[in-house]
DNA sequence: TCTTTAATAT
DNA sequence: CATATTAAAG
Protein backbone atom coordinates (compact mmCIF):
# COMPACT_ATOMS: atom_id res chain seq x y z
CA UNK A 1 0.00 0.00 0.00
CA UNK A 2 1.76 2.49 -1.00
CA UNK A 3 1.53 4.61 -4.23
CA UNK A 4 -1.52 6.12 -5.43
CA UNK A 5 -2.51 6.13 -9.31
CA UNK A 6 -5.03 8.50 -10.76
CA UNK A 7 -6.56 7.50 -13.42
CA UNK A 8 -8.59 11.08 -14.17
CA UNK A 9 -6.50 11.54 -16.93
CA UNK A 10 -9.61 10.29 -19.41
CA UNK A 11 -12.39 12.54 -20.13
CA UNK A 12 -14.92 10.37 -19.39
CA UNK A 13 -18.16 12.40 -19.45
CA UNK A 14 -16.67 14.42 -22.15
CA UNK A 15 -19.56 14.43 -24.75
CA UNK A 16 -22.16 12.28 -24.94
CA UNK A 17 -22.37 10.18 -21.92
CA UNK A 18 -24.88 10.75 -19.67
CA UNK A 19 -24.80 8.13 -18.18
CA UNK A 20 -21.17 7.98 -17.31
CA UNK A 21 -22.07 11.29 -15.48
CA UNK A 22 -25.07 9.96 -13.41
CA UNK A 23 -22.66 7.21 -11.72
CA UNK A 24 -19.75 9.21 -10.49
CA UNK A 25 -22.94 11.24 -8.93
CA UNK A 26 -23.21 7.90 -6.80
CA UNK A 27 -19.05 6.82 -7.21
CA UNK A 28 -16.78 7.47 -4.17
CA UNK A 29 -14.34 10.06 -4.22
CA UNK A 30 -10.51 8.78 -5.72
CA UNK A 31 -9.70 9.32 -1.79
CA UNK A 32 -12.19 6.48 -0.93
CA UNK A 33 -11.09 3.79 -3.52
CA UNK A 34 -8.31 1.27 -3.02
CA UNK A 35 -5.54 2.22 -5.84
CA UNK A 36 -6.03 -0.82 -8.32
CA UNK A 37 -2.16 -1.10 -8.67
CA UNK A 38 -3.00 -2.46 -4.66
CA UNK A 39 -3.20 -6.04 -3.78
CA UNK A 40 -6.60 -7.59 -3.10
CA UNK A 41 -5.18 -9.95 -0.86
CA UNK A 42 -3.05 -8.90 1.84
CA UNK A 43 0.15 -11.62 1.50
CA UNK A 44 0.05 -12.43 5.16
CA UNK A 45 -3.49 -13.12 3.93
CA UNK A 46 -2.94 -14.90 0.45
CA UNK A 47 -0.14 -17.18 2.51
CA UNK A 48 -2.57 -17.97 5.32
CA UNK A 49 -5.34 -19.44 2.63
CA UNK A 50 -1.95 -20.79 0.91
CA UNK A 51 -2.84 -19.23 -1.65
CA UNK A 52 -0.39 -17.46 -3.91
CA UNK A 53 -0.38 -13.36 -3.83
CA UNK A 54 -1.86 -11.58 -6.81
CA UNK A 55 0.94 -11.52 -9.36
CA UNK A 56 1.61 -8.19 -9.95
CA UNK A 57 -0.05 -5.15 -10.91
CA UNK A 58 2.09 -2.19 -12.42
CA UNK A 59 0.45 1.00 -12.84
CA UNK A 60 0.80 0.33 -16.49
CA UNK A 61 -1.44 -2.65 -16.18
CA UNK A 62 -3.88 -0.35 -13.93
CA UNK A 63 -4.00 2.22 -16.63
CA UNK A 64 -4.59 -0.35 -19.68
CA UNK A 65 -7.64 -1.71 -17.84
CA UNK A 66 -8.74 1.88 -17.15
CA UNK A 67 -8.45 2.91 -20.46
CA UNK A 68 -10.42 -0.54 -21.67
CA UNK A 69 -12.88 0.20 -19.03
CA UNK A 70 -13.80 3.41 -20.79
CA UNK A 71 -13.34 2.13 -24.28
CA UNK A 72 -16.42 -0.46 -23.27
CA UNK A 73 -18.17 1.97 -21.58
CA UNK A 74 -18.38 4.32 -24.47
CA UNK A 75 -18.93 1.10 -26.77
CA UNK A 76 -22.01 0.01 -24.48
CA UNK A 77 -23.38 3.69 -24.22
CA UNK A 78 -25.35 3.41 -27.49
CA UNK A 79 -28.58 2.93 -26.46
CA UNK A 80 -30.50 4.83 -23.99
CA UNK A 81 -33.38 3.14 -22.58
CA UNK A 82 -35.79 5.57 -20.71
CA UNK A 83 -35.40 3.91 -17.46
CA UNK A 84 -31.47 4.58 -16.68
CA UNK A 85 -31.43 2.53 -13.77
CA UNK A 86 -32.78 -0.55 -15.46
CA UNK A 87 -30.48 -0.06 -18.49
CA UNK A 88 -27.71 -1.44 -17.41
CA UNK A 89 -28.42 -4.56 -17.31
CA UNK A 90 -27.10 -4.99 -20.76
CA UNK A 91 -23.61 -4.80 -19.85
CA UNK A 92 -23.10 -8.41 -19.78
CA UNK A 93 -21.18 -8.88 -23.10
CA UNK A 94 -17.93 -6.99 -22.83
CA UNK A 95 -15.57 -7.56 -25.74
CA UNK A 96 -12.09 -7.10 -25.11
CA UNK A 97 -12.49 -7.50 -21.60
CA UNK A 98 -9.34 -7.51 -20.15
CA UNK A 99 -10.01 -5.91 -16.87
CA UNK A 100 -7.68 -5.05 -13.78
CA UNK A 101 -8.29 -8.71 -12.69
CA UNK A 102 -5.81 -10.71 -15.46
CA UNK A 103 -6.18 -13.93 -15.08
CA UNK A 104 -5.14 -15.11 -12.27
CA UNK A 105 -7.69 -16.02 -9.78
CA UNK A 106 -8.29 -18.62 -11.81
CA UNK A 107 -5.10 -20.40 -11.27
CA UNK A 108 -6.58 -22.86 -8.89
CA UNK A 109 -4.24 -22.73 -5.96
CA UNK A 110 -5.43 -25.44 -3.63
CA UNK A 111 -6.99 -27.89 -5.47
CA UNK A 112 -10.32 -27.49 -4.35
CA UNK A 113 -10.69 -24.34 -6.21
CA UNK A 114 -12.47 -22.86 -2.61
CA UNK A 115 -12.37 -19.34 -5.00
CA UNK A 116 -11.37 -17.84 -7.86
CA UNK A 117 -14.88 -16.28 -9.67
CA UNK A 118 -17.03 -19.09 -10.41
CA UNK A 119 -19.68 -17.50 -8.49
CA UNK A 120 -22.68 -16.60 -10.01
CA UNK A 121 -26.28 -16.98 -9.86
CA UNK A 122 -28.19 -19.84 -11.78
CA UNK A 123 -31.71 -18.55 -13.93
CA UNK A 124 -34.79 -20.91 -13.99
CA UNK A 125 -34.97 -20.25 -17.95
CA UNK A 126 -31.66 -19.45 -19.17
CA UNK A 127 -30.44 -23.34 -18.97
CA UNK A 128 -26.77 -22.23 -20.36
CA UNK A 129 -28.21 -20.21 -22.74
CA UNK A 130 -26.43 -17.53 -22.09
CA UNK A 131 -23.55 -15.07 -23.31
CA UNK A 132 -21.87 -18.68 -24.62
CA UNK A 133 -18.59 -16.82 -24.54
CA UNK A 134 -16.76 -19.64 -22.68
CA UNK A 135 -18.75 -20.37 -19.81
CA UNK A 136 -18.76 -23.70 -17.88
CA UNK A 137 -21.95 -25.70 -17.51
CA UNK A 138 -22.38 -24.87 -13.47
CA UNK A 139 -25.06 -27.28 -12.62
CA UNK A 140 -24.22 -27.71 -8.88
CA UNK A 141 -26.16 -24.80 -8.24
CA UNK A 142 -29.51 -26.50 -8.16
CA UNK A 143 -30.15 -28.34 -5.16
CA UNK A 144 -32.05 -30.81 -7.32
CA UNK A 145 -31.91 -31.27 -11.05
CA UNK A 146 -35.28 -32.40 -11.00
CA UNK A 147 -36.50 -29.68 -14.03
CA UNK A 148 -35.32 -26.55 -15.59
CA UNK A 149 -38.55 -25.46 -14.49
CA UNK A 150 -39.47 -25.15 -11.13
CA UNK A 151 -36.53 -24.77 -9.85
CA UNK A 152 -35.80 -23.20 -6.84
CA UNK A 153 -33.63 -20.44 -6.63
CA UNK A 154 -30.23 -20.91 -4.83
CA UNK A 155 -30.11 -19.78 -1.43
CA UNK A 156 -29.42 -16.16 -2.02
CA UNK A 157 -26.13 -14.87 0.38
CA UNK A 158 -25.98 -11.24 1.58
CA UNK A 159 -22.51 -10.07 1.00
CA UNK A 160 -21.32 -7.13 2.84
CA UNK A 161 -21.75 -5.20 -0.64
CA UNK A 162 -25.64 -6.18 -0.80
CA UNK A 163 -26.34 -5.04 2.17
CA UNK A 164 -24.80 -1.81 2.06
CA UNK A 165 -26.51 -1.03 -0.95
CA UNK A 166 -29.73 -2.82 0.82
CA UNK A 167 -29.31 -0.17 3.79
CA UNK A 168 -28.05 2.88 1.62
CA UNK A 169 -31.72 2.62 -0.46
CA UNK A 170 -33.55 2.20 2.69
CA UNK A 171 -31.87 5.24 4.29
CA UNK A 172 -32.62 7.08 1.16
CA UNK A 173 -36.01 5.97 0.82
CA UNK A 174 -36.42 6.49 4.93
CA UNK A 175 -37.99 4.09 6.85
CA UNK A 176 -41.64 4.75 5.80
CA UNK A 177 -41.25 4.35 2.07
CA UNK A 178 -38.96 1.89 2.60
CA UNK A 179 -40.77 -1.17 1.29
CA UNK A 180 -39.72 -4.59 -0.63
CA UNK A 181 -40.72 -3.52 -4.07
CA UNK A 182 -39.34 -0.44 -3.66
CA UNK A 183 -36.34 -1.61 -2.26
CA UNK A 184 -35.68 -3.95 -4.56
CA UNK A 185 -36.61 -1.92 -7.93
CA UNK A 186 -34.10 1.04 -6.22
CA UNK A 187 -30.84 -1.89 -5.53
CA UNK A 188 -31.70 -2.62 -8.83
CA UNK A 189 -29.52 -5.99 -8.56
CA UNK A 190 -29.59 -8.70 -11.00
CA UNK A 191 -31.49 -11.35 -9.99
CA UNK A 192 -32.77 -10.19 -6.69
CA UNK A 193 -36.26 -10.66 -5.84
CA UNK A 194 -38.49 -9.08 -3.49
CA UNK A 195 -39.24 -11.69 -1.50
CA UNK A 196 -35.02 -11.81 -0.83
CA UNK A 197 -35.44 -8.13 0.13
CA UNK A 198 -38.19 -8.75 2.40
CA UNK A 199 -36.75 -11.60 4.01
CA UNK A 200 -33.43 -9.10 4.39
CA UNK A 201 -35.67 -6.20 5.05
CA UNK A 202 -37.60 -8.35 7.84
CA UNK A 203 -34.30 -8.92 10.00
CA UNK A 204 -32.76 -5.58 9.18
CA UNK A 205 -35.94 -4.06 10.87
CA UNK A 206 -35.46 -6.26 13.97
CA UNK A 207 -32.11 -5.22 14.18
CA UNK A 208 -33.31 -1.64 14.04
CA UNK A 209 -35.58 -2.52 16.94
CA UNK A 210 -32.93 -4.08 18.76
CA UNK A 211 -30.70 -1.16 18.64
CA UNK A 212 -33.33 0.69 19.56
CA UNK A 213 -33.93 -0.77 22.66
CA UNK A 214 -30.79 -1.05 23.77
CA UNK A 215 -28.76 2.46 22.70
CA UNK A 216 -26.01 1.90 23.99
CA UNK A 217 -23.94 -1.15 24.63
CA UNK A 218 -22.39 -2.70 21.44
CA UNK A 219 -23.94 -5.06 18.81
CA UNK A 220 -24.79 -8.24 20.45
CA UNK A 221 -22.09 -10.49 18.31
CA UNK A 222 -24.27 -11.84 15.52
CA UNK A 223 -25.05 -8.13 13.90
CA UNK A 224 -21.61 -8.16 12.37
CA UNK A 225 -23.35 -6.98 9.04
CA UNK A 226 -25.61 -5.02 10.80
CA UNK A 227 -23.23 -3.23 12.85
CA UNK A 228 -21.64 0.11 11.85
CA UNK A 229 -23.95 0.47 9.26
CA UNK A 230 -25.33 4.01 8.95
CA UNK A 231 -28.73 3.82 9.84
CA UNK A 232 -31.11 6.73 9.29
CA UNK A 233 -31.54 8.39 12.89
CA UNK A 234 -34.80 7.12 12.97
CA UNK A 235 -37.39 8.08 9.99
CA UNK A 236 -36.13 9.90 7.11
CA UNK A 237 -39.33 11.22 5.46
CA UNK A 238 -39.93 10.56 1.80
CA UNK A 239 -37.14 12.32 0.50
CA UNK A 240 -38.96 11.99 -2.93
CA UNK A 241 -38.65 14.92 -2.35
CA UNK A 242 -37.94 18.68 -2.11
CA UNK A 243 -40.76 19.42 -4.26
CA UNK A 244 -43.94 19.64 -3.49
CA UNK A 245 -45.32 16.48 -2.37
CA UNK A 246 -46.10 16.79 0.84
CA UNK A 247 -47.94 13.25 1.05
CA UNK A 248 -46.29 10.72 -1.23
CA UNK A 249 -47.59 7.80 0.46
CA UNK A 250 -45.44 5.23 -1.49
CA UNK A 251 -46.62 4.77 -4.31
CA UNK A 252 -44.15 5.31 -7.27
CA UNK A 253 -41.15 7.23 -6.80
CA UNK A 254 -39.80 6.01 -9.48
CA UNK A 255 -40.80 8.46 -12.41
CA UNK A 256 -37.55 9.30 -12.31
CA UNK A 257 -36.74 12.82 -12.92
CA UNK A 258 -34.32 14.18 -14.61
CA UNK A 259 -32.25 14.03 -11.92
CA UNK A 260 -32.31 11.23 -8.66
CA UNK A 261 -32.14 13.20 -5.93
CA UNK A 262 -28.68 11.94 -4.47
CA UNK A 263 -28.26 8.15 -5.24
CA UNK A 264 -28.67 7.37 -8.74
CA UNK A 265 -27.78 3.48 -8.22
CA UNK A 266 -25.61 3.18 -11.28
CA UNK A 267 -24.11 -0.07 -11.83
CA UNK A 268 -25.62 -3.48 -11.27
CA UNK A 269 -22.85 -5.34 -9.57
CA UNK A 270 -20.77 -6.38 -6.59
CA UNK A 271 -17.08 -6.20 -6.15
CA UNK A 272 -14.93 -8.98 -7.32
CA UNK A 273 -15.39 -10.76 -4.11
CA UNK A 274 -15.71 -14.55 -4.72
CA UNK A 275 -19.09 -14.30 -3.20
CA UNK A 276 -21.05 -11.80 -5.54
CA UNK A 277 -20.47 -11.50 -9.26
CA UNK A 278 -22.76 -9.57 -11.40
CA UNK A 279 -26.49 -9.64 -9.58
CA UNK A 280 -26.93 -11.18 -6.64
CA UNK A 281 -24.18 -13.67 -5.17
CA UNK A 282 -25.69 -17.13 -4.45
CA UNK A 283 -24.34 -19.92 -2.49
CA UNK A 284 -22.41 -22.31 -4.69
CA UNK A 285 -23.71 -25.04 -2.50
CA UNK A 286 -20.57 -27.13 -2.17
CA UNK A 287 -17.44 -26.26 -0.77
CA UNK A 288 -18.35 -23.36 1.53
CA UNK A 289 -15.24 -22.23 2.25
CA UNK A 290 -17.14 -18.50 2.66
CA UNK A 291 -14.26 -16.75 3.59
CA UNK A 292 -14.57 -14.97 7.09
CA UNK A 293 -12.76 -12.74 5.90
CA UNK A 294 -15.20 -10.91 3.99
CA UNK A 295 -15.38 -8.05 5.89
CA UNK A 296 -12.16 -7.28 5.21
CA UNK A 297 -12.83 -7.29 1.67
CA UNK A 298 -15.56 -5.18 2.68
CA UNK A 299 -14.56 -2.07 0.60
CA UNK A 300 -15.76 0.88 1.08
CA UNK A 301 -19.07 0.84 -1.09
CA UNK A 302 -18.69 -0.87 -4.58
CA UNK A 303 -15.86 1.39 -5.09
CA UNK A 304 -13.52 -1.19 -6.28
CA UNK A 305 -16.03 -2.17 -9.25
CA UNK A 306 -15.08 -3.22 -12.62
CA UNK A 307 -17.05 -2.33 -15.10
CA UNK A 308 -16.96 -6.08 -16.44
CA UNK A 309 -17.81 -9.75 -15.88
CA UNK A 310 -21.14 -8.84 -14.81
CA UNK A 311 -23.95 -11.85 -14.72
CA UNK A 312 -24.29 -12.52 -18.64
CA UNK A 313 -27.77 -13.08 -17.80
CA UNK A 314 -28.90 -10.08 -19.67
CA UNK A 315 -32.56 -11.49 -20.99
CA UNK A 316 -34.15 -11.29 -17.74
CA UNK A 317 -37.45 -9.20 -18.68
CA UNK A 318 -40.54 -9.62 -16.49
CA UNK A 319 -42.78 -7.33 -16.47
CA UNK A 320 -41.64 -7.01 -12.40
CA UNK A 321 -38.34 -5.96 -13.43
CA UNK A 322 -35.87 -7.69 -11.90
C1' DT B 1 -25.76 -30.08 17.38
C1' DC B 2 -26.91 -25.48 17.95
C1' DT B 3 -27.22 -20.87 16.01
C1' DT B 4 -27.66 -17.79 12.45
C1' DT B 5 -29.82 -16.46 8.27
C1' DA B 6 -32.55 -16.78 4.21
C1' DA B 7 -36.91 -18.97 2.22
C1' DT B 8 -41.48 -19.80 2.48
C1' DA B 9 -46.07 -19.81 4.36
C1' DT B 10 -49.73 -17.33 6.60
C1' DC C 1 -46.68 -5.88 2.87
C1' DA C 2 -45.78 -7.81 7.56
C1' DT C 3 -44.97 -11.51 10.51
C1' DA C 4 -44.37 -16.31 11.73
C1' DT C 5 -42.57 -20.57 10.64
C1' DT C 6 -39.61 -23.76 8.37
C1' DA C 7 -35.34 -24.97 6.14
C1' DA C 8 -30.61 -24.47 5.11
C1' DA C 9 -25.79 -23.04 6.00
C1' DG C 10 -22.17 -22.32 9.10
Amino acid sequence: MGEEVRITDYDVGGDDDDRVLEWEAGLPTLDDLMPLSQSLVPPELASAFSVMPEPRRSMIDVNRASQNTLTNLRGQSMKQPLNKFNGFKSFGEDKGDEMVMEGEETADLTGDGSDSRKLRRVDSGGAGAVGGAGEEADSALRADDSSTRTSKRPRLVWTPQLHKRFVDVVAHLGVKNAVPKTIMQLMNVEGLTRENVASHLQKYRLYLKRMQGLSNEGPSSSDHLFASTPVPQSLHESSGGGNGNSHTPVPIPMPYPPQMVHMPYPPPQMVPHPAGAGGAAYHHGFESHSHPYNMMMQQRDWSANKFASVSPYQHRMTPNDK
